[in-house]
DNA sequence: ACATAATAGTTCAAAGATGAACAATAAACA
DNA sequence: TGTTTATTGTTCATCTTTGAACTATTATGT
């Protein structure tokens, strides 16, 4: 059957994958610790980040970038809200719709949240050289890309 | 303050770790779905990957590998012995600590799990040549260790 | 126009993950 | 030895995430 030479961890497409995901991982947790004293979390500040790109957009929109259920913002956006932190309002073509947008509040406090982030991503990849960092970022747009649609 | 041009989005690499985790997000969550028909989440699988490479090993281990909690473990763990998958049993030495084991069909079951992961990996990173994908491994571990100690 | 699909957002119950507090055991040290 | 400190695993309350219904609204097709 499989004997060792065929198991997974003998194939550098695997063992550097496993690499991948436990930066990744690191990184998150390292970055909601950080996060902790603007109490704001990982999630949150994602939405922030994208309504700071693509104001106006939708829920539905947002759920798609962030790659999450649309229930799942649904939970998120009142605690942004109500900390008026972002604003909704209703689409006037589409009464189904709810276009989302950052407060003046929200972005202040994502700039300050993404000076946390910065400095961390910087820490992490500081070991990298640019042609490296970029050969990594150019990988990962393809990984995204194929796994999209599967 | 805050100009354009100092904007994490025009940071490479900003940019190229956003690409690093929409990556293993999209990677993460297509494995959940392909893993499903084995009744086998991703977190339950990276157990059972573990306990293969370090049979005899404590909870407390399992969960410093795993990057979380002990408590997650012991909730983890339950839902895996009773399906007869690992087996715990008690250090001799040291009564605190739970040794832990796949059983057979444990290990059956990881090895068709395995076949899932690896062709999702493969799928993923056969865009890349194998020094891209040694380079992004070593980076990926470095970045490992300069956050696990911060 | 009318019936049928599809879409946006919400609700809700269930599952997962987290961290603090706890019991049992072992280690350190006076 | 005896007391204090650390460590292992568990419990529990809380927060997050998820997916399946559900409502309201718009699109499609006859």
């Amino acid at each position: 059957m499989n004997n060792k030479q065929d198991l997974p961890w003998d194939n550098p497409r695997f063992r550097n994958w496993v690499a991948v995901a436990r930066a990744c991982h690191v990184l998150e947790r390292t970055l909601a610790v950080k996060l902790a004293p603007l109490d704001l979390k990982p999630a949150q500040l994602d939405v922030l980040m994208n309504l700071y790109r693509h104001p106006g957009m939708s829920q539905h929109d947002l759920a798609r970038k962030l790659l999450v259920g649309r229930s799942n913002i649904t939970m998120l956006l009142p605690q942004l809200e109500t900390r008026g932190l972002l604003r909704r309002e209703g689409d006037e073509k589409d009464k189904r719709i709810l276009r989302l947008a950052l407060t003046e509040a929200g972005e202040a406090l994502l700039m300050q949240a993404l000076k946390v982030h910065m400095a961390l991503i910087e820490k992490a990849m500081s070991q990298s050289t640019p042609e490296q960092c970029d050969m990594i970022g150019d990988q990962m747009r393809k990984i995204y890309e194929v796994l999209k649609e599967a």
